[in-house]
Order: C-alpha cells, then structure tokens, then sequence
DNA sequence: AACTATTTATAAGA
DNA sequence: TTCTTATAAATAGTT
C-alpha cells in the first residue's frame, strides 16, 4: 500500500521501524475502531512498541474484554474433563481435585488482592491523595474478585450437576452443560 | 474499500453485519500479524462477534502482552489522575454505594448458592452414599470459599473504614484488624 | 507532518 | 459459503 511493495518481514532500520510502526498501530487502531462499530463488537488490542511503550484501544475497554476473555479462559479450563460415565468414581475424585486446585487458585486470588487492598490503605493514609482513584482500583480488584467466585460456584454447580448424571445416566442424550454467564 | 464507500455506522442486516464481522476481523488480525513483524512489537487483541463468540491474536501470546499490560497498568495508576479535590466527597460517596451494591450482590449469590446446596443436599440424601460423601467434599470445598470470601468481604470494609479515616481521621482510636486464618 | 503513487482491503455481486 | 472485482482506503517512500 505505498510506493513499492515491500516484504513482510523484520524492518532494520530503527527510524524507519519507528515510523512504520507509528502509522500502522494508527491504521490498526483505526480499523478496530470501524469494526466495533460496524459489527457492535467488543475489541481490545495491546500493543507494546519497539521501544516497548504501551499502547492500547478497547470498545467499550480494554480492561472489560479482557477480563471477558480471560474468564471464559478459565472457565473453559473448569469444563475440561468430558468423561462422566461409569468409572464414575474416580472420575469424580478427578473432577473435585481439579476443584480444590481451582480453589487453590481463588484463594491465591483472594490473598492477593487483599494484599493490594491493604497496600493501597497504607498508602492512602500516608498521601491523602488520589483517593478518588484508588477507590476504583479497589472496586476494580474487588469485582475481579467477585467474578473469580462466581465462577468457582458455577463450577461447583456444574459438578453437582455431573455428579448426578453420572449417577443416572440418560440413554441416548448428549447432555451439554454451559457455564452460566452472569457478565453480558 | 468496496464497491460502494459505507458509513461507519452499525450495519442493521444481520447477515451483511455477520459476513463484515468476518471479512474486517481477517484483516485485523492480519494486519496486526504485520506490524507485530515489521517491528518486532507484541501484540494482542481479543474481539467478540456480533454472536459473542470469542476470537483472539496474540504474538508473542495474548496472555503475555496482557499480563505485562495490566501490570503496567495496575503500577502506574496510582499515580495517574491528579484531579482531587472538595468534589471527592460526593464521588466517594458514590463509590462506597457502589461497593455497597456490589457487596450485596455477594451476599445475595451466597444465599442463593446456599440455597442451591442445600436443595441438592436433600435430594442427595435420599440418594446414595458415595454421592453423599462427594457432595460432602464439594460442600467442605465451597464453605471454605466461603470463608474466604466473607474475609475479602473483612477487607474491603475494613478498607472502606481505613478511607473514612484518611477523610475525617478519628483522634486517639488505633483499629487494628486482623484477618482471621482459618486454613493452611 | 504532508504528499501521492501504489498496494492492499473490502463491499457488493455471483 | 467462497470467489471475483470494482473501488475505497492504507501506506512506503518522498518532500
């Protein structure tokens, strides 16, 4: 799309790279934009330059596809484990062994953000500044918390629920469980 | 860049908005393959379709760029936002309703997930043993999220508290607050 | 930062 | 859906 064609492939020098990366992270930024809007669909795109500068562009945030995507990563994870039939046994001692990792992974969560909550506290006291923002951040990690759980009770569920089947096996039914999505 | 020029505006025919979807979110991910090449830049994006089906590009991965982002983005904003002042009444106000909302939320899943439970519990008991014991682990695995929980929920009060007292500091009273362990 | 010759993406049609 | 193609849009090299 320019004068000369030109191979897709490692650009040498610096000022040139840094040039082309500037209009092309405009142009893709761009064309993110046109198709949020086009198609109504969410987007988010990161980008690290050469210089390792960040920059970012999210419909309607970055943080909130994100976070959508991440979730359903790890709610994928959690429906993992197909099998439910009459090896029942153990396969529901597989299936709460994954639980109690994914437990392990909650409160790991949980520490964690309440480190930072508290850490955030301290901070607070000693600036009496930014408490506007602050705030926010502790909703934020507060609310990532709470999908965490959701989560962790959907899958809960879901198990309770494969626990049943594999007691009472229906014939002739593919049983699909979908994990109930509280975000839109 | 077709036929006809378009408006950047959503397109109402489903099926037009789905075969656009398709065609731009090509050209993004491609693109984004460019540039990631062209400049050696990281580079993620996650897209959700019209469907909301997740769709996702990531070089080196998506989760690498992401996590390295939201670290960024987590060590850098607090100290963003230079705007405080006497209009930070109000807004904490509303934050802390937020939160409050937000927290009812929980309270409001954990009942009906306890509820849930315990409904599974009785018909479990008219059922079998091993299914009983299984349902015992799940149970033993969701109080101690429980818990957790409820000492998250500890913390954000207590970190609410923590704000009330860098806004109206309350002379000669020293909180100190303690999560309790009851765990590992 | 602009400019523009070209390449590339894509809207509509088949 | 996939392919075709006329046209709009992006951009490589230049000023």
């Amino acid at each position: 799309m320019g004068r000369r064609k030109i191979e897709i492939t490692e650009v040498k020098d610096p000022n040139t790279k840094q040039v082309t990366f500037s209009k092309r992270r405009t142009g893709l930024f761009k064309k993110a934009n046109e198709l949020s809007i086009l198609c109504g669909a969410e987007v988010a795109i990161v980008v690290f330059s050469p210089g390792n500068k960040p920059y970012s562009f999210g419909h309607p945030s970055v943080d909130v596809v994100a976070d959508k995507f991440l979730q359903q990563e790890s709610a994928s994870n959690v429906v993992v484990t197909p099998n439910v039939d009459e090896g029942s046994s153990s396969s529901n001692a597989d299936n709460i062994d994954a639980l109690n990792q994914q437990l392990c992974g909650v409160q790991t969560q949980i520490n964690d953000e309440h480190k930072k909550a508290s850490e955030l506290d301290r901070r607070k006291k000693q600036q009496d500044v930014t408490k506007l923002t602050h705030n926010k951040q502790l909703q934020r990690s507060y609310i990532r918390v709470q999908r965490k759980v959701e989560d962790y009770l959907d899958a809960i569920e879901v198990s309770e629920y494969m626990l049943l089947l594999a007691k009472e096996p229906v014939i002739g039914v593919t049983k699909q469980v979908t994990i109930k999505r509280r975000r839109n």
